[in-house]
DNA sequence: AAGCACTACAACCGCAGTGTC
DNA sequence: CGACACTGCGGTTGTAGTGCT
């Protein structure tokens, strides 16, 4: 049997709210709250809208104290550093902004700053291969930090191959092996350490070897599986490869979403292959 | 002036998490 | 403890507005 519908879609309105209904709904809760209880909401207010149209409408565009548009550039900003700590935590992100909604913060990253981002990152002399997935429902993308882009190591790369069907670069662990220490050292990586073993918490990021440390504060990951590569900093940054079988999620901090490495793995199942994706 | 393309924003949908009975 | 109801979230789609040809 499958979830009872929330409301009757042949009774309710769709489409834009009219400034009436706004008005309706708007007084309806400025009285009497929302009473806990969404759904029941819109009779008693004599709106023939679904519950969840209502809350959304009341949450995006109604509720006091609300900015449409015209973001700032520090908003900008922090809307780049969360998204590169956080990925797409919406709710998250528009908690750091006063006065903004996660659709708000949603709409304008997906119409300005996505293709913001995208355009400063083509005018670095990029060619722009997509995301890809190997046999593999685990996705990783990898956003190289301004100071490695258009290094050798990046234009000669043997452990990518090139996907001519999407013209995407791919890795795969199986043909393209991880490359070796000294390679990845070669990558223009301040800080280079290897990672191994079991990593359970944001805390425990501690079995490695290699060089240097590497700040793990905001972080997170949580995985399983064997030898997984290697973390590394570019200057402010800071990036991880890895390589073996994940299950969760993992995570990379980003001080400065443009200028870093961005890897992410999202938990679609069970000690998944993980495939590797240059997004740049 | 009409038609088309593009953009920004509003709204919807489906799913997951949580609470309640 | 399972079923159901409700809420919240993120992805996606729809639509109005604007600019260009």
């Amino acid at each position: 049997m499958g979830r009872a519908p929330c409301c009757d879609k042949t009774k309710v309105k769709k489409g834009t709210w009219s400034p009436e209904e706004d008005a309706s709904l708007k007084n309806y809760l400025e009285k009497y709250g929302t009473g806990g209880n969404w759904i029941a909401l819109p009779h008693k207010a004599g709106l023939r809208r679904c519950g969840k149209s209502c809350r959304l409408r009341w949450l995006n565009y109604l509720r006091p104290n609300i900015k449409h548009g015209g973001f700032t550039e520090e908003e900008d900003n922090i809307i780049y550093t969360l998204y590169g700590k956080l990925g797409s935590r919406w709710s998250v992100i528009a908690s750091h902004l006063q006065g903004r909604t996660d659709n708000d913060v949603k709409n304008h990253w997906n119409t300005k700053l996505k293709k913001k981002l995208m355009t400063a990152q083509s005018s670095n002399n990029i060619s722009s291969p997509k995301v890809d997935t190997i046999g593999s429902t685990t996705s990783m993308h990898m956003v190289p930090p301004t100071e490695a882009r258009g290094t050798p190591c990046f234009s000669s790369l043997p452990h990518y191959g090139l996907n001519t069907n999407t013209q995407t670069l791919i890795h795969d662990p199986t043909h393209y092996p991880l490359p070796q220490l000294n390679e990845v050292c070669e990558f223009g990586a301040s800080h280079v350490k290897k990672i191994y073993g079991t990593q359970s918490s944001s805390q425990d990021f501690t079995r490695v070897s290699g060089f240097s440390s590497l700040a793990t504060d905001n972080n997170y990951v949580p995985w399983t599986g064997g030898e997984l590569g290697f973390s590394m900093e570019f200057g402010s940054s800071s990036a991880i490869w890895g390589q073996g079988t994940i299950s969760g999620e993992f995570g990379v901090s980003c001080p400065n979403f443009v200028n870093s490495f961005y890897a992410e793995t999202k938990p679609l199942g069970l000690h998944q292959s993980v495939s590797y994706h240059m997004d740049y």
